[in-house]
RNA sequence: CGGGGCGUAGCGCAGUCUGGUAGCGCAUCUGCUUUGGGAGCAGAGGGUCGCGUGUUCAAAUCACGCCGCCCCGACCA
């Protein structure tokens, strides 16, 4: 994509109510910009973001043997009133009349709609198990809606829902969740904390909040130090017995603030204590039956007798995701985008454009990126050196590929890891393989 | 929802107390110069001062009402 055809309004001071780093950075270089309270437009360089992050999360899904499908995102009041939530659900749920003063919802979340869909069509404990996901937009009317896309009232996420015969077939699916969701926060460039969480009246132990570790976190966490870098499970069978990488993971002490027990922290050896800020992209829970009963979700077992449905749910915020990232990976001028997520791979920075030497060079370095199937940003634009330096740090792009007069008389150009801030200078054809070797 | 604050050009702000021709910086446009870390000079465009009602000869400024947004708290993927 060159700059010049590209569509990437940048802000060179910072909005005065952004106050986390990932607010500022996500509206200063133009990834998103808000429409209202709590509810986000997603600009070309955001949503390039957004989407990579949902494809990641997608893959991960299928890969554990999730279904995806696609629910609504207005849903009829009547299935709420099933379930007893709508009464239950309070303000934060967005109530519509339509036409016929008929009453509407924006989801908040779709258990009751899954259930509804699965009670209808699956008829046979032969039909299961089965893990279902959509990926949606949701409404909440936060109270207070703040951080950006962080707590947002609007928000993409990914909602499971796992349908079993049984507690020890619901276990199973709970644990696919889980190792997928180690998987899938490890792929975008997170390290993520998987901790106990509230299980509400079902009790048990089947309830984890995942943690990334970010210094502007929103919230205080406890864990042993082990978690973090322990490494994440490759070449998974999710079909075989994921027990020990559950254990493995669970064994050590990890709690948010809510859930923090100090004694229990304090008999873990001091240099293995760790005390830091987090942010949830994630919650899995088990719930049994609370809504197949309600609900009337059940299936003919092998003897003909009928089974209620043992559910539960897993939700990954997709969108906070993008604000998570940041929060996790960045500096001083900007935004670091691990290389999974980036919106471009490679930022081609031409010094000057109408130098006929420099434009050749960054035009056949363009075309070649291209058809290597790298993305690239290729900046043809007459802006001064020193402000493309700076908007390339901002925006964050893994890599910097600068080409200008000065380095090409010697038939070199330069490129820039935006992480380390390394830079190696190289002849343009040297740097092309380097940079299409990686991808 | 309780408490606090803000709304003036695309962004950041001054002006409001004490009513009297709407300003500054950045950005934008034009020209010249400049050109490897957010250039300089000269010029130009851009505003129903959030909306409404009222007070007044006169309202960004005073009063009342409404709307929007932000911050702190309680709540949350």
């Amino acid at each position: 994509m060159r700059v010049s055809r590209f569509y990437m309004p940048l802000l060179r001071e910072t909005p005065a109510e952004a106050q986390i780093v990932s607010h500022r950075y996500m509206l200063r270089a133009g990834l998103v910009r808000q429409a209202s309270a709590g509810i986000y437009s997603w600009l070309p360089l955001g949503f390039r973001v957004l989407s990579k992050i949902e494809q990641i999360v997608r893959v991960e899904q299928d890969r554990a043997g999730a279904i995806e499908l696609l629910m609504p995102t207005l849903q009829s009041a009547e299935l709420w009133r099933e379930s007893g939530r709508y009464d239950d659900y309070g303000k934060e749920m967005l109530r519509i009349k339509d036409r016929h003063e008929r009453d509407l919802l924006y989801g908040p979340t779709n258990e009751e709609l899954i259930t509804d869909i699965v009670r209808s069509t699956v008829r046979s404990y032969k039909e299961l198990p089965r893990i279902l996901y959509h990926i949606q937009w949701k409404f909440r009317d936060e109270i207070r809606p703040r951080f950006g896309v962080m707590r947002g009232r609007e928000f993409l996420m990914k909602d499971s829902y796992s349908f079993d015969l049984d507690a020890a077939g619901a276990r199973r699916s709970y644990n696919k969740m889980f190792v997928a969701y180690l998987r899938t926060f490890a792929r975008m460039g997170l390290k993520s904390v998987p901790m106990r969480a509230d299980t509400g009246p079902i009790g048990g132990d089947l309830s984890h909040e995942f943690i990334i570790l970010a210094e502007t976190g929103e919230s205080q966490v406890y864990c042993h130090k082990d978690l973090v870098d322990m490494p994440v499970p490759e070449a998974v069978d999710f079909d075989g017995d994921l027990e020990p990488i559950i254990r493995q993971r669970t064994s050590l002490y990890a709690a948010t603030d809510e859930k923090h027990d100090g004694d229990t922290f304090a008999q873990i050896p001091a240099e293995k204590q760790l005390a830091a800020r987090g942010i949830e992209v994630g919650h899995i829970f088990y719930f049994g039956t609370k809504y197949s009963k309600p609900m009337n979700a059940k299936v003919a077992g092998p003897k003909g007798e009928d089974l209620l449905l043992e559910m539960g749910s897993y939700g990954i915020g997709v969108s906070r995701l993008v604000g998570a990232i940041i929060e996790a990976s960045h500096d001083e001028q900007g935004i670091i985008w691990p290389e999974a997520v980036a919106p471009f791979r490679v930022g081609l920075i031409s010094l000057k454009v109408d130098d006929e030497a420099t434009r050749k060079v960054c035009e056949d370095l363009y075309g070649k990126l291209e058809n290597a199937g790298v993305e690239t940003l290729y900046d043809d634009t007459e802006e001064r050196a020193g402000a493309k330096f700076s908007t390339f740090d901002l925006i964050g792009l893994p890599w910097q590929l600068i080409v200008g007069p000065r380095g090409l008389a010697q038939g070199l150009v330069e490129i820039k890891n935006r992480k380390t801030g390394e830079r190696q200078t190289l002849p343009p054809e040297a740097a092309l393989n380097f940079l299409t070797r990686k991808s």
